[in-house]
RNA sequence: GGGCUCGUAGCUCAGUUGGUUAGAGCGCGUCCCUGAUAAGGACGAGGUCGUACGUUCGAAUCGUAUCGGGCCCA
């Protein structure tokens, strides 16, 4: 009973001298929270900015540094922010905070696309039948409160987000202003004579009933029946010369899918290298010859009793023939044509040619002086110049009249159902064809010089493939050759539509229907435009839209009619640099950087490129930076009903914005980024591991004031490897920004405070920042490199951790000089190095040290498992040394060497060979009751008789 | 089908002009600490570098083909 009590009361003594000696300790201390609550907090961040006004005071903080602008794609105004919009203002804005705080002004004026198809779509899905009651104007403005109405929701979602900018005045390609400025870049066109006017064959949606634009197509397989038809040769006699035999009945052997075209048939294509053979065979009782390409004989007349095939004879012999042929059912004569596009992939090698009904066609027409003819109507049904047992039937119904028209003419080899990938109308779902209409277009291969240009006139294309090969910068390279691919092959561009939301293409015509189209015209338009907006189009008369211009005899105002057809809405987003960077206050012409995903190699990449080629002769850029597409953690493409979906909005609300920043920032945006609501919630270790060492780090400096406190730091410390860390991480940082690589920054940011700081110097610094007296250098000096690790870190993440590098800077307790005032970190500028560098004796040294570390540690791991020594703090390390002179520079790094691994004591002596032992001193040296440092000066002080010599100094008057 | 592009440990990324047993961080497992504590530390297990040929003394790195994915187009 005796001995219990005497133990318990030991017990509680030892219990209140080691809260006695814990409450001297100078142990961490912030306000600075573990938890971040982001999503609690961030929306009082962003108000405070708000209040602040952060966006102007950062332009005018800069208001002296040159100007540097990124010019924002519109995205379409038009439901919520999805997880491709985050990437994309998300790295954005980090690429605009990094250059703001690199020393530049730069406004950012986001912008929406708000004219188009799907609005109009979903306007007239809501409205349903009422539509037709209704006005253009009213239809309009239904449209106009739909898209306002979505940019204003995704303007909220994107400052959610952090993103900093002029949020108040956004570009909207559906106002006053930017209506007018477009029209003033169409001006420029009309006046360079790019604008024309042509029957040309075009996506039609007949459901519809509009062209579509390349965009507002998807590719579905579908099933269709594909026809193998004889064309009758006019002159038998000289083609079976060319194949060396005599017959008395030849056809040409064509192979298509869509049947409904051959009544506008007007030619044969084939390829002039491809061989080309006659086959005779026998089919339903006649015997019959036809050519067909060698290499396709066989599979298309599988099943064929084939009598006999003829040499081989090039495609440019058939060519130079100039044989002609009958249409299998219409009385007409057509020619066999050369083109490349033929391949013996399937088909039979030669291709029937409709101009009016495709684009190779067309071409093909267009190089041999082939009529743009096209027998359908906009509601897809025959036209009167079709036969008459044709006429007014529906395209698609006609394939299987067609067809029994060929059997019954003894003209159809076979017949087969195939699968195949077919363009439909992304609207409505249904196949769309190809249809020749008038339509408006761009050429691209029409030289042109501008007034102010005294160089040789050249095309759009020209200028184009110039611009992408030589001044503008692409990121990654590869976009160069991409969207000179497309460049290269790109048709004239169509920018014609027959739809209702949309900017008016400003034409008008005579009773005789000819156009009146010229520079004055449209800026006259333009004027009341900028004025009334585009309604004006529909409100006012040709003579209130002409007024101040003279059109002419031909041309009389009042006789005049004005076009329906509105722009391409490419032509408007394309043209937003000449509204915002042209237009607008402190900004420039060109701008630094587009940035979007890579898909807008075609998109708005391109077509910003034309317009403002077209207007200035020169891009609207300098660099090009495209993203990759968000993919599911398969790789594989997402779709809403994806498991994997990642709703942005949802993710925000979830996790915070700035998670979802720094898990941006994370990934290589290059190419494909594989995500899940899962990958995203697991991301967030990695921010808790910043967010915690910085907190680390702001705690130890509750006492440091740099003006009074700050030591220098001697060569050979750990705080001097610190520092040279820290430059190290600032240059590299500052280069992966720079380099638009921000996963690289985010990995140097990461992996400093995981490696550099938590594992390393943190690590090694506890024992001082507690136990030494709060004054003492030694800590001091900690606290010198620390506070400079704090401002470094917060600066450099402020770009991605917008919200969180400010919430740290507020706890910096003692700005930098002339940074006192700052009322945010986004007010700041980049770190400045520190200047300190270590030699490349001591860069040799550290190398060592490091490598005996290493293996200090695993001895430590392994006295652990034999002896069940736990703390490091238990055991000594034993450095010996072969070298006298390396034993004393050695020396010189103090009781860091016993740090650097955590022991309670080291020691440095000679020996053969350069190497550590971690010893066990719990038999050997007292425990320190204050530090817990196991060493020999234990008791060495009387009145301590529990504490280490350094741990009784550090408590005298306390 | 065509153009461009990607494919290194479970995840995110490094791997310089081809050169010794392919690296890091995270995650995972085991253990430690309890004075960064819904934190921190140590150790450890994970990869035939998509696959196959080829060039080379030698290839994740070069070439060809092939498989799988993505964007754009047809």
């Amino acid at each position: 009973m005796l001995d219990q009590t005497h133990r318990m009361t030991t017990m509680s003594e030892d219990k209140d001298k080691k809260s006695l000696y814990k409450q001297s300790l100078n142990l961490p201390n912030t306000t600075f929270p573990m938890e971040a609550k982001l999503v609690q907090n961030e929306p009082a961040r962003l108000k405070k900015w708000q209040e602040m006004d952060l966006y102007q005071k950062v332009l005018q903080r800069h208001a002296n540094d040159p100007l540097w602008i990124l010019h924002d794609g519109p995205p379409f105004a038009n439901g919520d922010i999805h997880i491709g919009h985050l990437i994309n203002k998300t790295l954005k804005d980090c690429v605009i905070r990094f250059r703001t705080m690199q020393g530049h002004r730069v406004p950012y004026v986001p912008g929406w696309d708000c004219h188009g198809l799907p609005i109009e779509h979903k306007i007239q899905q809501d409205l349903g039948p009422k539509m037709r009651e209704m006005s253009v104007l009213e239809v309009r403005k239904k449209c106009f409160d739909y898209a306002a109405k979505y940019a204003a929701i995704q303007n909220e979602q994107f400052q959610r987000l952090g993103v900093l900018g002029d949020w108040a005045h956004p570009y909207w390609t559906m106002v006053p202003g930017f209506e007018a400025s477009t029209l003033e870049v169409f001006a420029k066109f009309v006046e360079n004579a790019l604008v024309y006017k042509k029957l040309k064959p075009v996506p039609w949606s007949i459901s519809n009933q509009t062209a579509l634009a390349d965009a507002e197509l998807e590719y579905k397989d579908v099933e269709d029946l594909s026809v193998y038809v004889e064309f009758p040769l006019n002159d038998t006699a000289s083609v079976a010369a060319i194949f060396g035999g005599v017959v008395t009945d030849m056809h040409l052997l064509v192979w298509t899918t869509t049947p409904w075209t051959l009544p506008a048939n007007l030619a044969v294509a084939v390829h002039p290298e491809v061989d080309y053979v006659a086959v005779t065979y026998r089919r339903d009782g006649l015997v019959r010859t036809s050519v067909v390409a060698q290499k396709l004989a066989g599979k298309v007349l599988d099943g064929f009793e084939v009598l006999a095939t003829s040499e081989p004879v090039k495609g440019v012999a058939l060519v130079e023939s100039k044989v002609a042929y009958r249409h299998p059912f219409i009385d007409r004569i057509g020619n066999i044509l050369p083109a490349l596009y033929v391949t013996t992939e399937d088909g039979t090698g030669l291709v029937h040619t409709a101009p009016g009904h495709g684009e190779d066609d067309y071409l093909t027409g267009l190089a041999n002086g082939l009529q743009v003819y096209c027998p359908v109507l906009h509601n897809g049904t025959f036209d009167k110049t079709a036969p008459d047992w044709l006429q007014g039937l529906h395209v698609f119904k006609a394939n299987a009249v067609i067809v029994e028209r060929l059997k019954t003419d003894g003209l159809l080899l076979k017949e087969a159902r195939i699968t195949h990938s077919y363009p439909h109308d992304w609207r409505s779902k249904t196949p769309i064809i190809f249809r020749a209409t008038e339509q408006w277009f761009v050429g691209v291969d029409k030289a042109y010089k501008l007034a102010s240009e005294s160089t040789e006139p050249k095309s759009l294309r020209r200028r184009a493939l110039d611009a992408a090969k030589g001044t503008v910068e692409f990121i990654p390279a590869w976009g160069q050759a991409r969207i000179t691919g497309m460049l290269e092959s790109r048709p004239d561009w169509c920018i014609s539509r027959q739809r209702a939301w949309g900017l008016p293409i400003p034409v008008f015509y005579n009773e005789q229907g000819e156009a009146l189209l010229t520079p004055q015209t449209v800026r006259a338009v333009a004027k009341h435009f900028a004025a009334h907006g585009s309604e004006a189009w529909f409100k006012l008369t040709p003579v209130e839209l002409l007024d101040g211009v003279d059109t002419g005899v031909n041309f009389p105002k009042d006789k005049l009619r004005k076009e329906t057809d509105i722009f391409d809405v490419w032509f408007e987003s394309g043209s937003s640099w000449h509204d915002v960077l042209q237009k607008r206050d402190g900004h420039k012409f060109p701008c630094d950087l587009y940035l979007e995903g890579s898909d807008q190699h075609r998109g708005w990449f391109q077509l910003s490129l034309l317009p403002s080629l077209g207007f200035n002769g020169v891009p609207p850029y300098r660099q090009v930076l495209t993203h990759g597409f968000i993919v599911k953690p398969d790789g594989t493409k997402v779709s809403k009903s994806d498991k994997e979906y990642v709703k942005a909005v949802d993710e925000v609300n979830r996790h915070g914005a700035d998670l979802l920043r720094l898990w941006c920032c994370s990934v290589d945006y290059q190419g494909d980024i594989p995500t899940s609501p899962k990958t995203i919630q697991e991301f967030g270790d990695k921010y808790r591991k910043i967010r915690n060492t910085v907190r680390y780090l702001l705690s130890n400096l509750y006492d440091f004031d740099p003006k009074q406190h700050t030591q220098t730091i001697p060569p050979r410390s750990l705080d001097a490897w610190a520092l040279d860390q820290v430059d190290t991480l600032i240059r590299d940082t500052v280069d992966a920004y720079d380099t638009y690589q921000m996963h690289r920054a985010f990995r140097l940011l990461h992996d400093f405070c995981s490696v550099q700081i938590s594992s390393m110097y943190g690590n090694a610094m506890k024992d001082r920042l507690y136990c030494e007296r709060p004054d003492s250098p030694l800590r001091r000096r900690c606290q010198t490199v620390m506070y400079k690790m704090v401002n470094v870190l917060t600066r450099l993440l402020a770009p991605m951790l917008v919200f969180t590098a400010d919430e740290a800077w507020e706890h910096i307790q003692h700005k930098p000089a002339g940074e006192e005032e700052l009322a945010s970190v986004h007010l700041a500028s980049l770190p400045a190095p520190t200047g300190q560098e270590i030699s490349e004796e001591v860069r040799t040294e550290w190398k060592l040290l490091f490598d005996l570390r290493e293996k200090a540690l695993l001895q430590l791991d392994a006295l652990k498992k034999s002896t069940g020594m736990n703390k490091a703090l238990d055991a000594e390390v034993v450095y010996e040394v072969a070298d006298a002179g390396l034993l004393k520079r050695l020396q010189e790094y103090g009781v860091d060497l016993e740090d650097v691994v955590g022991c309670g004591y080291h020691s440095v002596v000679a020996g053969v060979e350069t190497k550590v032992t971690a010893v066990d001193r719990r038999e050997t040296y007292q425990a320190c009751a204050r530090s817990w440092k196991r060493r020999p000066d234990v008791g060495s002080i009387a009145a301590h008789p529990d504490l280490c010599a350094r741990d009784a100094e550090a408590i005298k008057g306390k």
